[in-house]
DNA sequence: CGTAGCATCTGTAGTTACTACAGACTCAAG
DNA sequence: CTTGAGTCTGTAGTAACTACAGATGCTACG
């Protein structure tokens, strides 16, 4: 039998890990700030179930879509709470999803810049190196 | 006269902060890991002139353009070596340009996502919050 | 029975680029 | 003489992990 099936509601942190595609590491600090609930023990060791894995996947996936930790716990109470709380989410998604757009616009500067600089570099032909002048010039 | 005037090449470290636009904390810190050399004093007081402003600026306005600090400090040394540096410059700062291109498309998909999960909310009609949804899949 | 190897445990320190103090000191003006 | 501004050093905090060190437990193999 393999090992994730034969422990389906008993999975050592490990089996956890490979679950969620999380490492033991994070899963063990989002554990201390508070991001996933105290696991039932087995001894000292750890034990998951379904739930925790739902958990863990929605905290994965929020941070991958940007949410800080901080908004990722408030997500976690609104998801708890139900339909009800759909507008206070979408707020939230809403002011995280201006953020992204404002870190868009400061790359899409930089950007710019330096790419009109390696431009003017590949071109050759100045005195100085044209990535160093941009750098210089405030 | 105003003090920044009087003190051309004996700037304190306030006026060194107002010429730059860089905090007086971030000047020490930069001393302290070597972007910016030990400066001479009166006393125990820190004093700046005219090429610490420049440098200060270039390091700045690197930092600006999303430049790592290990990255600063390989610039300036290549903008000290001068025109024969021109190729490496160059490269990190087409290294570095891939870099801010990968963190864009990175948060382009973020604020698809988000975009698309915000708009059904805001359509309505659906039984569970579509961004709660949106969050449940991996 | 001994031991080798794997998984797990706790706790601490490192990363990046600052920022924010606390508590002392100097100097000039009123 | 005191008050205020400016500066000093040194330490700790931020975000979200990551990387150990050193201990312990559990199972399998010879």
């Amino acid at each position: 039998m393999n090992r994730d099936a034969m422990s389906r509601d008993d999975m050592p942190i490990g089996n956890f890990s490979r679950r969620t595609g999380c490492a033991i590491e994070t899963i063990r600090f989002y554990e201390k700030i508070g991001i996933l609930p105290k696991p039932r023990r087995r001894g000292r060791y750890r034990l998951y179930d379904e739930a925790d894995v739902g958990r863990l996947v929605f905290v994965r996936r929020a941070r991958e879509l940007g949410f800080t930790l901080d908004e990722v716990r408030a997500l976690l109470l609104l998801a708890g709470a139900g339909a009800q709380a759909c507008g206070e989410v979408r707020d939230l998604a809403t002011a995280h999803l201006q953020d992204v757009r404002r870190r868009v616009a400061d790359l899409r500067a930089m950007e710019r810049v330096l790419t009109e600089a390696v431009q003017r570099c590949d071109a050759g032909g100045e005195a100085a190196c044209p990535l160093i002048e941009t750098l210089s010039a405030a």
